[in-house]
DNA sequence: CCTCATTTTTAGATCAGTCTAATAAATTTC
DNA sequence: GAAATTTATTAGACTGATCTAAAAATGAGG
C-alpha cells in the first residue's frame, strides 16, 4: 500500500453534513459556493467559510476563496458513504418499521451519523441489497458506486405516459400530498396537459380516478421515465407504507456506473 | 394541568449520559459522588462538578457540594426513559439484526440518543412489548415503571441449582466468554463449589459438559434465581444470537413495580 | 474603467463540554 | 484532635461549531 492512502479518518457529524451538502450541490451541477452551502445547512455564511478552510486542510475538498469548494476523492468517498447510509436507513424505516415515506428523511438524518458499519451491513442484508430508497433514489453500493439513470424531470416532459422514478424532495407535507393522490415511485400515469406560463400540469394516475393538478415548481422534483406502449414489467420499486415483511429483489437495471 | 409540570425539556446527549450514570449509581445503592460519576463517564472530576451544578439548576437532580447528587422526579423520569431506550435497542439489535449479546451495548449507547420516540414505539411493538433485554435486564415500560425482581448475586449464593436471570456487565470480552461456555440468561446450572478466600466458583451448566470455573469478581455481575426442584417452565427470556424472526411473549412475572 | 450591489471573508464573541493545576473541604489515622 | 490522605471545588484555558458586524473582493452596467 502506498504512503498516504486510506487512513480511516473519523470526522464529526457536522463535517459529514457539510460533505453531504457539497455532494448534493455538485450533483445538481452547481458550484458549491459558500452561500449555497450555507443555505442548505441553514448556517451563516461566515461559518461555512471557516469550515471549508478546515475541510480543505483535512484534504476532504478543494477550496478557492471567493469561488467555492469541490470534493476530493477522499471527501467524495465519505459523502457517498453518508448518502448510502441515509438511503439504506430510509428504506429500512419504511420497510421494517412501517414509516411513511414522508417520515423517513428526518429520522435517517439523525441515524446516519449514529449507526455503525455493522448496522448498515445488517440492514443491507435484511433488505436484500436494495438499489433504491423509498423515494426512488439510487442507493450507492458499499464501494460508493451508483447507477446513473437517465430519467427526466416532469417539468420538462411532453404529454404522454410515464412511470415515476424518483421524487427528490423531502418536505413531509409535499410527500404526504403525493401519497394521498396516489403518486409514488413506480406509479404509472399520463401527463395530459401542460398549461402555458408556469401553469399547472394535469396528470392522470394509472389507478385512474380524478386527474391531479400539479404546480410547475412541484413537478421539478418528480422524475419520470417514458412508458413505451404496453409496459413490459412493473417497475422495480419497493412499496406499501406499512408492509412489515422483508422484501426481496435482486439484479439491477441497465445503466452506467459512476464514481 | 398544574403550573410547572411536564414541559418537555430537551437535553443534550451529554446530559442524558450524566443522568443515566446517576441512576445506575443510585440503583447500586451508592451515593452519586462527583468522583464516582466521573469514573463511570471517564471524565475529570472537575468536569462533573460543573455539570452537576448545571443539572441542579435545570431541576434534574439535587446536588450538595462535597456530598453528591440525587435525581429529582424529573431527572429520574428522563434517566428511565434512556434506560428503556437503551434496553429496547439492545433487544432489537439482538433479535432483528442478529447482533451478539456482547455487541449490543456499544451500538445502543449511540443509538439511544439518536432515535425518535416513534422509532422506539415501533420496535417495542415489533418485539411484542418485551420485558427483558438480551442481558436479562428489565426494560422499563413507557411510563417509566420497572418490575423489581428479587434475584441474588451469584457471588453471594450457596451451592445449589439456579437459573441465570441477568448479567450486569457490558464488557464484550466477558460476555463473549460466558456465551462460549454456555452461560446466558435463562440457563440453568448448579453451583457446585465455592473455593474460600476469594477463590473461584465451580459451576455446571445444565447442558452439562465441562464444569466452568469463574472468578469471584466475575460472579458479582451474574444474578440468579434459585431453582426449586423440577423447574415448572423454561425461564422467559429471548435467546439465540442470529434468530431473525420476531418473537412473541406477553405477560409479566410476579413482582412489585417501582417508580 | 469606475461605481455599486452582491458575495465572501475577517474579526471578535459566545456556548457547551472538556482539561490541568492549584486550593480547599472532608475524612481517616494515629 | 491534629496531621495526613482523600475527595471535591475553583481558576483558567482549550476546542469545535456557531454567531454578528465590519471590511474586502468580485463582477455587472453604464
Amino acid at each position: 500500500m502506498a504512503a498516504e492512502s486510506q487512513r480511516k479518518t473519523t470526522v464529526s457529524s457536522t463535517v459529514e453534513d457539510y460533505l453531504k451538502v457539497v455532494l448534493k450541490i455538485e450533483d445538481m451541477k452547481q458550484r458549491a459556493s459558500t452561500s449555497r452551502v450555507a443555505r442548505h445547512l441553514e448556517v451563516a455564511d461566515a461559518t461555512v467559510t471557516d469550515m471549508l478552510r478546515k475541510l480543505k486542510k483535512a484534504g476532504l475538498l478543494e477550496y478557492k476563496p471567493y469561488y467555492g469548494a469541490a470534493l476530493t476523492q477522499k471527501g467524495r468517498r465519505m459523502a457517498l458513504r453518508m448518502l448510502r447510509r441515509h438511503r439504506l436507513l430510509e428504506l429500512f424505516l419504511h420497510q421494517v418499521l412501517g414509516y411513511g415515506w414522508e417520515q423517513v428523511h428526518q429520522e435517517a438524518e439523525r441515524l446516519e451519523h449514529a449507526v455503525s458499519d455493522l448496522f448498515i451491513s445488517r440492514i443491507d442484508a435484511l433488505l436484500d441489497y436494495p438499489a433504491q430508497d423509498p423515494h426512488g433514489e439510487t442507493i450507492p453500493d458499499a464501494r460508493g458506486f451508483r447507477q446513473v439513470e437517465d430519467d427526466r424531470c416532469l417539468a420538462e416532459a411532453e404529454t404522454g405516459s410515464y412511470t415515476i422514478r424518483k421524487v427528490t424532495n423531502s418536505d413531509p407535507e409535499f410527500l404526504a400530498y403525493l401519497d394521498k393522490v396516489g403518486l409514488r415511485p413506480a406509479t404509472r400515469f399520463s401527463l395530459q396537459e401542460k398549461a402555458p406560463f408556469q401553469g399547472p400540469l394535469k396528470l392522470l394516475p394509472e389507478s385512474g380516478r380524478e386527474p391531479v393538478y400539479l404546480g410547475l415548481e412541484a413537478s421539478r422534483s418528480i422524475f419520470v421515465t417514458p412508458l413505451k406502449q404496453r409496459p413490459p414489467a412493473p417497475a422495480p420499486l419497493p412499496e406499501g407504507p406499512a408492509s412489515r415483511a422483508y422484501f426481496g429483489r435482486a439484479g439491477r437495471g441497465a445503466g452506467k456506473e459512476e464514481e
